[in-house]
DNA sequence: ACACTAACCTGCAAGC
DNA sequence: TGCTTGCAGGTTAGTG
């Protein structure tokens, strides 16, 4: 599920209400996520205050006096805060529970999500790419890390190691609103070009979080509303229906295990 | 270094 | 109706 925008969604309902309070109860009725639950994380996180929540790529990162609690949705991830107690549903793994009263509780039916405390930097997010808002993120940076580069442009903007955040759908949406095809090979795209697709990308992750996000089936945000970015969508989801713009059947394709909805007319 | 894939897991829709 | 197949927002680990 989850892309930038929706973590950043997540993150911001979130980051007021529990910064600043204490963890009094760790619930975890489900470790096998994407990788076990840190073992002992009930211990660790008892009793600790949380100074900060910050966003890095698709992860989440609870700040503790000692360490970050590092966070991941996965595909179908989300968090949901709650005023009082509820019953557990299906598929709800952890549940943190503060002094000021409120839970966290996160849902993740397909468990490959993650929940791991570090009190070093973690190898995870050692190797991850440039945020695609900040400034560092650019056309020209595109450009000269996919020089000579013949995985498709799609791909390679995907790579959590060149810019991350971007997923398969704003993927998709970027490069629809930049005209360039998703099997172009990387080190085949211009640099105005590129300067283009970094724009898109911007765009298009700023527009997705100004609607809370894309909702397909399992996102909600913290107070378990969904997003409303679907309805934006040109491409993503749209497979043989008209193109927005040129009013042609969308065409679909396969790049590297994900499908990939495109205009063979107006993206070449 | 690079390119590509299989795998992790559950739910759902489509096809037979 | 029920069974089988394929696909879904991500990412790592392994292959060549």
């Amino acid at each position: 599920m989850p892309e930038l925008p929706e973590v950043e969604t997540t993150r911001r309902g979130i980051e007021a209400r529990v910064t600043g309070s204490r963890i009094t109860g760790v619930e975890i009725r489900q470790q096998n996520l994407r990788w076990p639950v840190t073992p002992g994380l009930e211990n660790i996180l008892h009793g600790q205050v949380i100074i900060g929540l910050s966003r890095r790529a698709k992860y989440l990162l609870f700040e503790l006096r000692n360490g970050v609690l590092l966070v991941h949705l996965g595909m179908s991830g989300s968090l949901r805060l709650l005023d009082e107690s509820e019953p557990f549903r299906k598929h709800d793994h952890i549940e943190l529970t503060f002094n000021s009263g409120w839970r966290l509780r996160y849902h993740d039916p397909r468990r490959f999500g993650a929940f791991l405390w570090t009190a070093q930097p973690h190898p995870l997010l050692a190797n991850l790419g440039v945020e695609p808002l900040q400034p560092e993120f650019s056309g020209d940076y595109l450009y000269q890390l996919s020089r000579r580069r013949k995985l498709a442009v799609k791909a390679f903007v995907m790579d959590q190691r060149i810019v991350v955040g971007v997923g398969n759908i704003y993927a998709s949406e970027a490069l629809f609103k930049s005209g360039i095809r998703p099997d172009r090979a990387a080190g085949r795209v211009s640099r105005e070009r590129y300067n283009r697709l970094a724009d898109n990308i911007r765009a298009v992750l700023l527009a997705a979080i100004e609607q809370g996000g894309t909702t397909l089936r399992d996102f909600v945000n913290s107070a378990g509303a969904p997003g409303y970015f679907q309805q934006t969508l040109e491409v993503y989801g749209r497979a043989g229906l008209p193109c927005k713009n040129c009013g042609r059947a969308l065409g679909e394709m396969r790049i590297g295990q994900r499908s990939s909805v495109y205009c063979a007319n107006c993206q070449r």
